[in-house]
DNA sequence: ACAAAAGTGTTATAACTACACCCATGA
DNA sequence: TCATGGGTGTAGTTATAACACTTTTGT
């Protein structure tokens, strides 16, 4: 069962459970570590791809909805609940899965690396974060799946403040210009994104500093999830 | 075959065709007339849902990709083939469709009504458009759809200058203008939004003027995809 | 005292907002 | 000549961009 979960391809395991045979889940998982975006990708053990690297994803069951499945595959592999999740859209070529005709439907997530563990039931298939200019050949249509959740990505950084789920509860205002500088593939000047970023009220200054550092200690923020929902209700744009 | 492409709910039909069972294709398509933004709606003929409104769709072919099918299903149903036409996402309650576990993906165009004409064979069943505010009550789960069509709609006007879709090849600033205010649900400044607009060097003026009007003609603009393109590349927005 | 990053200040330019006002045209 | 929308001007405010500069901390 794990392995099915991290594995849409094993088409012979198939019908071995009460699933929708023809659409497939397949999620992007962005992760953020030292100032470089990560994905993770798993290695598919058996079947016709063996050995390939390629999205984890999985099958739906019949009773759950699409998001659900996305929300469950998710826990299986990260043993992570409380996720960013997205839907992308549907990647649906007639060629796409070589053995018959799978839809499948791209969710991208963003999680904190520091909340993340593989659960002890995945680590038969191999599982990796891979940095993103970096990632391997994958499987399929993987690649462009990829390459839509970044532009999505991108896209949705700019639109809201999303990224704040990439990063650990506490973090320093450099780090989040890392991170969007990282993620836009942009340079940033800092005096002017601490102006522009603390102007919008959406960073709460904790009482606690940066440790171990040889420089200067940084203060540390949290994020308003409050301001958030305000500002996502009416709209607003991060341009830099 | 007709029938079938606008409905997707006559189940019985299904196995008739060489089409994945599973998974359709329902469409919104918006159209813009005086001033006011409209949605194109069918009555299924026959099937469990007879008599209802609900959004166009149709099956997937087993060799054809799923924009191929968005595509192929909107030419049959308004004869138009260069369309604005872009994915929404899937739909996937496991109750959504009550015959079966159907999964659907929504899609949104935006059309030019004055291109626009009923294709002769979809005359037998009922083919309207309905104000959007004013739309009756839709089968299945499919004012969800259109609910998150109009949310699309309103997030994707303000990044990219895809209003244009829905307007006649030449349209006046005040056209443009009113077409914002009815899909964003605002009220703009003229003035400002004449400036802001013509800054950006999207609007080609055209040596032409309105004929017929008991004001001052306005001058006639057509949209230049040269500029559209690269605005579109490097990313902009239209916040008003 | 130096390196390295934190954090503040300054100034020119550009965009936004709100409004007053003049122009052209048909009824 | 009036109503209707077309179209321009302007002034106060706010955001942006570029960059010089001071502060704190560990080595």
């Amino acid at each position: 069962m794990n392995k099915k979960a991290i594995d849409s391809v094993s088409i012979k395991e198939m019908d071995s459970e009460d699933v929708v045979d023809t659409v497939t889940i397949d999620c992007t998982i962005f992760g953020f570590n030292e100032g470089t975006l990560e994905v993770l990708l798993v290695q598919h053990a058996e079947g016709i791809s063996k050995g390939k690297w390629g999205l984890p994803g999985g099958w739906i069951r019949k009773e759950e909805s699409i998001d659900d499945a996305a929300y469950r595959l998710l826990r299986e592999l990260t043993g992570i609940d409380n996720i960013y999740l997205e839907q992308l859209k549907a990647f649906g070529s007639p060629k796409r899965f070589p053995l018959s005709r799978v839809i499948t439907i791209g969710y991208y997530a963003l999680i904190k690396k520091e909340d993340y563990r593989l659960t002890p039931g995945f680590t038969a298939s191999a599982v990796k974060w891979y940095k993103v200019k970096d990632v391997p050949e994958l499987i399929y249509d993987h690649a462009d799946i990829l390459e839509v959740s970044l532009k999505r990505l991108k896209r949705r950084v700019r639109q809201a403040p999303v990224g704040f789920n990439l990063l650990p509860e506490k973090f320093t205002l450099l780090q989040l210009m890392h991170l969007y500088e990282e993620i836009l593939e942009v340079e940033m000047d800092k005096p002017n994104f601490r102006r522009k970023f603390l102007r919008m009220k959406l960073l709460v200054p904790l009482n606690e500093k940066e440790t171990d550092v040889s420089h200067r200690a940084a203060q540390l923020y949290k994020f308003d999830p409050g301001i958030y929902e305000k500002l996502t209700e009416k709209g607003f744009n991060f341009e830099f």
